[in-house]
DNA sequence: GCGTATCCTGAACGCCTGTTCAATATGCGC
DNA sequence: GCGCATATTGAACAGGCGTTCAGGATACGC
């Protein structure tokens, strides 16, 4: 009989299908509640699929891990290059971490990542990755903003190292949505950590000035 | 034949030996990882009477994390108590949070419950009941710094919202040992942030000063 | 001393779920 | 058009694991 299958028509589509079905499902489930009939489901093909193209579940969720990478700094790098200068750049960033753009409600993603990464290397790897970019776009725009004479920070190493751990701080409170955090509080909290860290005189001309 | 049996020896020391036990694996293999016979073979007894006295898994992984929060409070309370003045006590949570006392090796432990706290009622209300605690804690030193004339923030509210988000930062980076981070650097980092914030002049008496 | 409630065990049960596999469809080179 | 490599499916398999249960030991009231 064999109603019309699907098969063989873009195998690329299907895989790509896949991997997007998995991260929706560990957003809603978390790693460990993620079950292969599950991703299937969400994907509308078959649990067969999707061991045959990831080898098996670790497999499909380690390539939901680097899909997830990718897609955020692609789209972090692309629009923090339209910004002006420093402070504004800056005060972009702030705000996507709070939840602008593409990363928004992945917070929740990110605590289930950390706690992975304490056993799992692929995920361990990827937070680290994460991280690392994170942070030197960040000193890039401090320096940036130094050499400008728009920041002017006691130790810059250390003021790079503190914001952007903050940012990991009030991610947890975010995704948590502790009672009386918003993304609103989130840019405001840490905008002020970074004057008080950088010396920030003048005012973000692009957007909407903090409080 | 029935080789001698602890029946019915003393059940409550039973009892907390598996939730001891229960804290033990969790800390290991993580709340996903965790599995009845593990918790029995930690604790010495059969996988029944874990079931028998907590009804189910979940209800021993539910013993475990209010154990966890009393444990870690009592501990941290007593100590606290004992500090001579504003500075010194807050140098003091400085130093715990960073890794000295009970909490020592739990950082890892926290992770697991923000990310278990997205879906689990229970882990949610023991994370907040933390939150809550160790900020109103932190609230009531700043508070007896300023009276004292010691602190002087910009506004003690926000500083005390900031310093305990970062030490959430902070514990992420050692609890996934990222490279560089230490409990020497993680009170480092947390105190300068805090002679930011709160204006602190005079140095901590008793402890070493940082850097 | 006897019965009963509590404590404890080990084995058995049965479900959940990742993985395997044989069968089938599709597209493509020749 | 034919044959082969690739893609896809659904069902079956098998192991892991939480939970149940019948049985036995221990303490304790009477």
């Amino acid at each position: 009989m064999a109603r019309a299958a699907l098969a063989a028509k873009a195998p690329e589509e299907r895989r790509e299908r896949i991997m997007l079905a998995t991260i929706a499902v560990v957003r809603e489930r978390g790693f460990a509640g993620t079950r292969v009939a599950d991703i299937a489901l969400e994907a509308g093909t078959s649990q067969g699929l999707v061991l045959y193209h990831f080898g098996s579940l670790a497999g499909a969720l380690a390539a939901c891990l680097t899909m997830l990478e990718d897609e955020f700094y692609e789209d972090f790098a692309h629009h923090l290059a339209a910004e002006d200068g420093p402070v504004e750049r800056l005060r972009f960033m702030a705000e996507l971490a709070a939840g602008r753009g593409a990363a928004v409600g992945n917070w929740g993603l990110w605590l289930e990542l950390w706690a992975r990464a304490l056993r799992d290397p692929d995920a361990r790897a990827v937070r680290e990755s994460q991280d690392r970019r994170w942070r030197a776009a960040l000193r890039r725009v401090i320096d940036e903003g130094v050499a400008a004479g728009s920041f002017s920070p006691s130790n810059s190493a250390k003021s790079v190292l503190r914001l952007a751990t903050l940012m990991d701080g009030l991610a947890v409170q975010l995704a948590l949505n502790e009672p009386g955090m918003t993304t609103r509080k989130f840019t405001e909290l840490w905008w002020e950590s970074a004057v008080l860290e950088l010396g920030i005189t003048e005012p973000a001309k692009g957007g909407k000035s903090p409080r």
